[in-house]
DNA sequence: TCTGGGGTCCTAGGACCC
DNA sequence: TCTGGGGTCCTAGGACCC
């Protein structure tokens, strides 16, 4: 037995654990840049909002009646780790998925003692945590998604069988395009095939499905018809390559602005390179103007600049990404987007091995530096310390003009509830 | 004026080798 | 007229997820 236990609508129920006032309301949270609507209240899906919606589409006699908020990943980053220390408390093994659900490995649960748990689970992650859930039981994973949504619309928890009259009459039911790991583009070569609904996908050859289409769709064949198939890929595993990007406030076509904001990320980089112990082989600069520019303005390109040897010192990144900048840079253009990935991540040595190994002075001393950096980062906020001169007022920085307090991680912003 | 960010896996095709 | 066969490794791009 699976279950997925899925917070509902995370980031707004986040909001209103520390803003009750909150409840009841229309209440939306904003991506990055507060550009669009990643999170809705039920109140504001019922106003007819969508998921994803450009904020500045949004007529403003509707806009008026919500309350949009910024995006706050202090917080719902804490508020994830909190749902799932009471999950494993009560369930044998817990695997995150995303920031807003994880799986649980019942095996050897029965249907009825798996519900019964399911509801405790409910009850405990509301009162540990103020954070809504529902819960989906099923054999396998894929099931257990279908089994979720079943639960949000009722009651919170919901068992589906594999093999019952009632889950062939969903399936049956269920275009193909809404189950779990099905998209536009699978969803349009199944129908070429005359596969249109998820019984018809469960009922078809799984070798001709993968000859088809691919190993990911034969699985998801197996998964509908109760077979588990997918494995989760273990969250903790460090990552092969990282990330950082984000638009800029407003597009720019100034260099030196490029170069401010690659510099925060790099920073940004190096601190999650070296959270995981990883030492990067290359960095990768991308840059591109908006992307709902075409023609003559419109530019996306990326350069790659390999380490000398790998490493996880900022300062060796940041040499690498400006050569890399300097290689994409092209002039006449207003960029909307630049970031850094960290390719070819291999882990540094054990601590262990780095002791018995002969290491440079200047090597010890970078690394003390690297630790001393990410300690008072860590301790005293994030950019307390960062290399290069700080400036706070660019245009080009990150837009989150209503952003709540972050009051799980930061002492000084808890307090202000009362101020 | 204004449209997110960060991942994964799979596959196809090229380079290279014996 | 003829132009092997098969293997590995790497990369880019597609598709999907939340």
């Amino acid at each position: 037995m699976i279950a997925l236990v899925d917070c509902n609508n995370f980031y707004v129920s986040c909001e209103r654990v520390f803003a009750p006032a909150l409840e009841g309301r229309p209440v939306g949270v904003l991506s990055n840049n507060d550009g669009c609507v990643v999170a809705r209240s039920e109140e504001l899906k019922a106003l007819g909002i969508a998921m994803g919606a450009p904020v500045h589409l949004i007529p403003p006699a509707l806009r008026r009646q919500c309350t949009l908020l910024s995006s706050n990943y202090a917080l719902y980053g804490d508020m994830s780790r909190r749902v799932n220390e009471v999950l494993e408390s009560l369930a044998p093994a817990v695997e995150p998925y995303s920031i807003d659900e994880s799986f649980l490995d019942l095996s050897g649960f029965g249907p009825l003692e798996a519900e019964a748990l399911a509801r405790e689970i409910r009850e405990r992650v509301r009162r540990e945590t103020g954070i809504p859930v529902s819960v989906g039981l099923a054999p396998t994973r894929v099931l257990a998604k279908l089994a979720n949504r079943l639960a949000k619309h009722g009651g919170g928890v919901r068992y589906l069988a594999a093999q019952a009259p009632v889950t062939r009459a969903l399936l049956e039911a269920l275009p193909v395009a809404e189950l779990w790991g099905v998209a536009r583009r699978s969803a349009e070569r199944l129908t070429v095939l005359g596969i249109d609904n998820a019984w018809s996908l469960r009922q078809a050859e799984p070798t001709r499905i993968r000859r088809a289409l691919s190993v990911v769709m034969e699985r998801i064949v197996w998964e509908l018809r109760g077979h588990g198939a997918i494995v989760m890929d273990d969250l903790d595993a460090p990552r092969r390559h990282l990330l950082v990007s984000r638009s800029l406030g407003r597009p720019t076509a100034a260099a030196h602005e490029l170069h401010e904001a690659l510099r925060q990320h790099v920073a940004r980089a190096g601190e999650k390179l070296r959270r995981q112990g990883s030492l990067a082989q290359a960095v990768r600069v991308v840059l591109r103007t908006a992307p709902f520019q075409v023609g003559r303005g419109a530019y996306h390109s990326a350069a790659l600049v390999t380490l000398p040897t790998p490493s996880d010192d900022t300062r060796e990144l940041l040499r690498a990404a400006r050569q890399a900048l300097a290689a994409v840079y092209r002039e006449g253009y207003r960029y909307q987007k630049c970031g850094v990935m960290l390719m070819g991540l291999a882990e540094a040595g054990a601590p262990q091995e780095r002791l018995l190994a002969e290491e440079s002075a200047e090597t010890v001393r970078r690394r003390r530096l690297m630790a001393t950096l990410d300690r008072v980062n860590r301790e005293l906020g994030r950019d307390t310390v960062r290399l290069g001169l700080p400036r706070h007022d660019s245009g080009w920085a990150l837009r989150c003009a209503n952003r709540s307090d972050r009051y799980t991680t930061r002492w000084d912003e808890l307090l202000r509830v009362h101020a």
